[in-house]
DNA sequence: GTAGGGTTAG
């Protein structure tokens, strides 16, 4: 090559690589055109790479420069199709692909990752197989890069049995594939054999670690995941932003306030960006755990919000039935020039029904469609149904469930029942329940709920013969458990439970918390639950529900002074809720409260949900 | 070039 070329060439190349944006780009694209370097293959190829592959690309412009291209060679058909496989076009890659062969350009090991990536984001099946079949006859198989992209998509896909064949036979395995088939099999709910996997593999990376923890969130196993990561640290791998936003989300679904509160710290003390999802998690978790002051003011230092960010703070005020706020944030969202989705509409409409704001929920959700383009799913009209029943309009409710235009799911049900039971309407409460017993028929607490209706209402017979039902089709009961932190250590406590170790000086702290509310003039709300019991049998177990156990433990553990928090995974019962209420007068303790759905804040013999749950 | 993380009604 003449030195002058030479010179222009590599000046080129350097402009190239310092390039930042397309402007840039365009202009060095012209002096390309005017010297001829444009069909030169290695300037010609960076340039392709910048517009199809970089963040600051463009697609559209690669594809004219791909056009224009004399015989592409097989690096810039790999580019090309790289840059499809990443849009919201991955199809188009496969059809580049089709091209690639009709033209007879070789492949090399580069060709198929790209392309096995737009087969997972489609995912098409049928590709994939077409292509495992190439990759198999072009002798790729053997390239580990190739097969891992096969797993992947394979897993994907739901092929579970195809990816673990080929996992099996093929001659070259990395750290790549062994986290692929454990991510395959968490996700699928196989947890057992994804453990296996991971003890199994020869060097474990923050990948595998946290493929396990995300897959035991997604199981319901958080505290399981809480372990996994402890024996992560234990085994001197870092956590990144991607383990600890798994960690959170354990976190969150646990209300673990304390572990939650030391991600934070590490994440400060280590420096680590609080990218868009971190900082959402983040939200979240504090949301969830109760304190929400937290959580705004982390949502206020993001630098970055995504929609799910704002979704998660919307949805943390509505679990606090701080609705008005929920709302403010929502117009300041779209101010901000965010668009709402359907998961935000949840949260608002959420907000509406916790905090009884009837008019606003109604006209968010008329407005759902009309403004904001957005067709109203079954989860909100749950959240309508929801709304009209607790404030008292269950005709409306019921005829939102008859008019709805899918068919209603135990979520609907569950919610007009609910507003049966506060609004103490027997003729319809009994109808929806016995829908639900059909509907939901494993379901313990569907059975209890509706024979207590009947029990309400002086009718034990009924009652008895929808125990006698539940019984004979053997369904249990989920029980009740109160979760509560002392020093990081999350004590749970099931009703009537004998297994902790501090089992009598918690039964003798709630003797002596019952004997000083009595004298407050507390009497147990017996109602109607445990119908086969005699009346002093029923009030002992009434006082051995798991969230009265759960605050005399609280009672015992924690500074006097110091707000007592609770996490339940049923919802507070009448009577948990009325001792709560007078425990925080007497004491003047706040007891906070997360039940199944939404907080409750014990405060000077008040609630925060207003008795309205 | 291949692998892991986010907001959802009862």
């Amino acid at each position: 090559m003449a030195p002058l070329l030479l010179t222009l060439t590599n000046q080129t190349l350097t402009l190239l690589e310092r390039c930042s944006d397309m402007e840039e780009l365009k202009q060095i694209h012209a002096q390309m055109f005017k010297t001829g370097l444009v069909q030169d293959t290695i300037p010609g190829s960076r340039l392709l790479k910048f517009c199809a592959s970089s963040d600051s690309g463009n697609l559209a412009y690669a594809q004219l420069v791909f056009d224009r291209i004399w015989r592409p060679n097989t690096f810039m058909w790999n580019t090309i199709i790289r840059g499809y496989s990443n849009s919201k076009d991955p199809e188009q890659a496969l059809l580049l692909y089709h091209q690639m062969l009709c033209n007879s350009v070789p492949h090399n090991g580069y060709t198929f990752p790209f392309l096995l990536k737009a087969c997972a984001s489609l995912p098409s099946l049928e590709e994939t197989q077409q292509i495992h079949a190439r990759i198999v006859k072009t002798g790729f198989i053997s390239e580990v890069y190739a097969a891992n992209s096969l797993f992947h998509v394979y897993a994907k896909s739901g092929s579970l049995t195809s990816a673990r064949r080929l996992f099996d036979r093929v001659p070259q395995r990395d750290i790549v594939s062994w986290n692929s088939m454990i991510d395959a099999y968490t996700k699928c709910g196989e947890m057992e054999i994804a453990h296996e996997l991971f003890k199994q593999m020869p060097t474990k990376n923050v990948i595998s670690w946290t493929s396990m923890i995300s897959g035991s969130v997604g199981a319901g196993l958080f505290k399981e995941a809480l372990s996994i990561f402890h024996k992560m640290q234990l085994s001197c791998v870092k956590p990144d932003n991607v383990a600890l936003a798994s960690m959170l989300s354990a976190c969150a679904h646990l209300g673990a306030l304390d572990q939650g509160r030391w991600v934070q710290a590490y994440i400060n003390k280590n420096g680590i960006h609080i990218d868009l999802i971190l900082g959402c998690v983040l939200v979240d978790m504090f949301a969830k755990c109760g304190d929400v002051e937290e959580a705004l003011k982390v949502f206020r230092n993001m630098e970055k919000r995504g929609v799910a960010a704002w979704t998660a703070m919307i949805a943390g005020f509505a679990i606090h039935g701080r609705g008005r706020e929920a709302l403010d944030l929502f117009v300041e969202m779209q101010k901000a020039g965010i668009k709402p989705n359907l998961v935000t509409f949840t949260g608002i409409l959420t907000a509406c029904s916790y905090a009884g704001l009837v008019d606003e929920g109604k006209y968010f959700f008329e407005n759902m469609e009309r403004v904001y383009n957005l067709t109203p799913s079954v989860e909100h009209y749950g959240c309508m149904v929801d709304l009209l029943g607790r404030a008292g309009q269950l005709k409306k409710a019921e005829e939102l469930v008859e008019t709805m235009p899918m068919n209603p799911n135990v979520a609907i049900w569950g919610a007009l029942l609910n507003a049966c039971r506060i609004h103490g309407n027997f003729e319809l409460g009994t109808r929806v329940g016995k829908i639900l017993i059909e509907l939901d028929a494993d379901h313990g607490g569907r059975y209890i709920h509706l024979a207590s209706i009947f029990a309400a209402a002086g009718q034990w017979d009924q009652a008895v013969k929808v125990r006698k039902l539940m019984k004979d089709r053997g369904v249990s009961k989920l029980p009740g458990c109160s979760a509560i932190s002392s020093n990081g250590i999350l004590h749970d406590f099931f009703a009537g439970d004998r297994s902790h170790p501090q089992t009598q000086e918690i039964y003798l702290m709630w003797d002596r918390i019952a004997e000083r509310l009595r004298q407050e003039g507390y009497k147990p709300a017996l109602g109607n639950l445990l119908l086969d019991l005699e009346d002093e049998e029923k009030e002992t177990a009434i006082h051995r529900h798991s969230e009265k156990l759960a605050i005399a433990f609280g009672f015992i553990s924690t500074e006097p002074g110091t707000a007592i928090r609770i996490t339940k995974n049923l919802r507070v019962c009448e009577d948990c809720h009325t001792a709560s209420k007078l425990i925080s007068k007497v004491y003047s303790r706040d007891i906070v409260v997360r039940d199944r759905t939404r907080f409750h804040l014990f405060k000077d013999g008040n609630c925060s949900c207003g008795d309205y749950w």
